[in-house]
DNA sequence: CTTATCTTAGACACGGATGTCCAAGATAAT
DNA sequence: ATTATCTTGGACATCCGTGTCTAAGATAAG
């Protein structure tokens, strides 16, 4: 496995850093309607030709764990931006769901196998740990303040939330229901199975 | 795609049904453990050689279907024993429940990619229709009757049923939680969301 | 403008999986 | 015991994807 060439000589050029992201971009879009689009697939739809793809990343797995990568950072990026620590935990967990249906809804990779197979650890929460640490975070806090229901394991908790989201994407992605009402009927989900009884 | 050989001439050698069966059995357990495991991986597990596979299935893909027609065969069956009809909506609810999970948790390739994308419609939800088919018919049943919230989509509700169903064998699968958890909190989290509110 | 960088086109080696053919031997049916 | 069926081993053609190499042409940086 050979690195991407950085060179150093000079100054990187743009029209390089341009390819790359299209690339990325590509590989976005194409993984999310296809896992195992090969990278032939990924380099046409980035209007690239498939050595420019190895220029930049030394293998596909390496691509693979970039887009891994760069979708992880946004997505913390955006759920760092929310302040969820300051509100209650319901209305936090309202928001953390409204960013991560977002998110899913832009980048349909986000539930794509890819994201689990890719990357160093190859298991499918260690994948999400760092998105879905928030929400652990956010859940764990809503438990112990008596918000959030305690019957359920916590880690259930956790998994079925993303089930959930799942599923939304699922349906949305497959016309079966409108984005809108797939991310409010996975909203209303949620709070139904964590909240505690009144 | 040549057909599989089903001679007529002479009586069916049970030598021949056994090897079908086995390699069925085969293809049922390792594609559980991975979906993309190649015929000659089933072929060895059914302890038999690859044109073996190929003299009782014409092609891949034709053996992924007759998993997939066996296993919902199977299931379908079983649920039929029940008479979920003759009880309550929540009773029937909680047995569709039992009886699937233990299915789940008999034949992990029945949450795998493989029933998807096997067999003539190749959509998540065309492929259980059969199965799901009683949980629609029986959602329905209890939202009519008062049993069930109708704040939620019909169709989202055997969704997130199938999700939860998904998740709780990713958790047992992964070893996260012991089948018996993981089957129990299946079930509650099912109810709590299905339930209409007291 | 000069030069280094980037993209492209065309091959090529390699590995892995699918599907096919055939001949020989094992085995069950009659 | 005879015969048709089944399994096996070996070999082979084919397709597809990955990864590498090279030379030529385009393009941005200095």
């Amino acid at each position: 496995m050979p690195e991407a060439v950085v060179p150093r000589g000079r100054k990187r050029r743009l029209d390089a850093e341009r390819s790359r992201a299209a690339v990325l971009d590509a590989a976005i879009a194409v993984l999310g309607r296809q896992a195992d689009a090969s990278v032939e697939d990924i380099a046409a739809a980035a209007g690239v030709v498939r050595q420019t793809v190895y220029a930049h990343f030394p293998s596909r797995g390496a691509l693979l764990a970039a887009v891994v990568e760069h979708l992880t950072a946004e997505t913390t990026a955006t759920l760092d931006t929310l302040d969820l620590d300051t509100m209650s935990e319901v209305d936090a967990l309202r928001r953390w769901l409204e960013v991560s249906w977002s998110m899913v809804e832009r980048y349909p990779v986000l539930l794509s196998p890819v994201m689990a197979t890719a990357g160093p650890g190859a298991d499918d929460v260690a994948r999400h740990r760092s998105v879905t640490a928030r929400l652990e975070a956010l859940i764990r806090r809503g438990r112990m303040s008596g918000a959030f229901d305690t019957r359920l394991p916590e880690a259930w908790t956790v998994a079925a939330v993303v089930a959930l989201g799942h599923a939304a994407g699922q349906e949305a992605g497959a016309g079966r229901m409108s984005p809108r009402d797939a991310g409010a009927a996975y909203r209303d989900s949620v709070l139904r199975l964590v909240r505690a009884p009144a």
